[in-house]
DNA sequence: ACCTTAACGCAAATTATTAGCGTTAAGGTG
DNA sequence: CACCTTAACGCTAATAATTTGCGTTAAGGT
């Protein structure tokens, strides 16, 4: 049989889920650095080897972990404009990505398989093409996504990671209005 | 005796630049995911456990390591006017950073204690000082440093760290050209 | 020259990771 | 539905990494 599958039912869907909800659980109240694969398989009920042998290692674990957990779960809220859509989106982004938890979710992926991050930032993009769809259906200004990204996203992650500034609202709203003037 | 010192010279000071050493070595060669804690003790001559009772993990080593590479031995190129100053400095920079190594160094600094993430930013943050004191004493137009690391690194080491675009020579560019108008 | 103690080496104890092998169950096939 | 193939798992033994206790070396000061 030439084709590899992937199995997505029943023990093994099961398995992940109670594996990650077991990191989730941990982070929560330890330092990731003094979290363990046998800790977290304990808590999940499964031996470690089926850790190791299905994530490889720890760091790729916990950057799978960060991802599912950033997977959105919903469009952003609909308030009307391009530019309010724009606030809430951005301005919940930054609170969520500048807490401990959120800054420790971007390092996680950063971490990992470099298809973590990809899929991490795929998610903002979406993000960012569903306001520009629906500015497009109420016939306003087109919105730029790289543009937005490159203005907005990439200036709030650069000094959540390097933490030499807190993205606060006023910081956020200014680049916000340094992007709608470009 | 109520003041506590850390020792500079001599022995301790040699092994540090021996370990050092040795990971760098390793680095050229390996995937970082493979390179452990003995295999660097055997490699600069040491035993294990001074590594780690030195540097805690790992990770905090690599990050060490890292910022020390990312030190910077001299000032920025002078070429005698601010915008090709910034064009080559910035272009030197993603240069660096995007190819692996230079990615694998922002992740351990990321990784790594947050101290040594602060440290890397303010190399960054030194280099853009050196040229607006440049600029101005040349008489030139001020050089606003919080806002070159909004417009242009910011987006650079983004698209690094997230692999969702290639931080080309003409994209570097442009950024600065976007600079430049603001 | 002498004293104090940070930093080290060595080795034993603990803990994490890998690998072999038998078992379970997903997903397809007749 | 019964059957087959094999991905994914559990268990256990072997290997490797990390932590810890204790004696030794040598910085840096008196």
């Amino acid at each position: 049989m030439a084709k590899e599958m992937i199995r997505q039912g029943g023990r093994s869907a099961r398995i992940q889920g109670e594996v990650h909800r077991a990191v989730q659980d941990l982070l929560t109240g330890m330092d990731r650095a003094d979290i363990t694969v046998p800790m977290i398989a304990e808590k999940a009920g499964v031996t470690p080897s089926t850790i190791y042998r299905r994530w490889g290692d720890l760091a790729d674990l916990l950057a799978d972990v960060a991802v599912a957990h950033m997977r959105p779960i919903s469009d952003p809220d609909d308030t009307g404009a391009m530019k309010s859509d724009l606030e809430a989106f951005i301005l919940q982004y930054a609170e969520e990505m500048s807490s401990k938890v959120g800054r420790d979710m971007l390092t996680d992926v950063l971490s990992g398989g470099n298809t973590a991050a990809i899929k991490c930032c795929g998610f903002t993009t979406q993000h960012l093409e569903t306001l520009r769809a629906r500015a497009a259906a109420r016939g306003e200004a087109d919105l730029d996504v790289e543009l937005a990204i490159d203005l907005i996203i990439a200036p709030i992650v650069y000094h959540i990671l390097f933490g030499d500034r807190e993205p606060s609202a006023d910081y956020c709203r200014g680049l916000i209005a340094r992007f709608l003037k470009a």
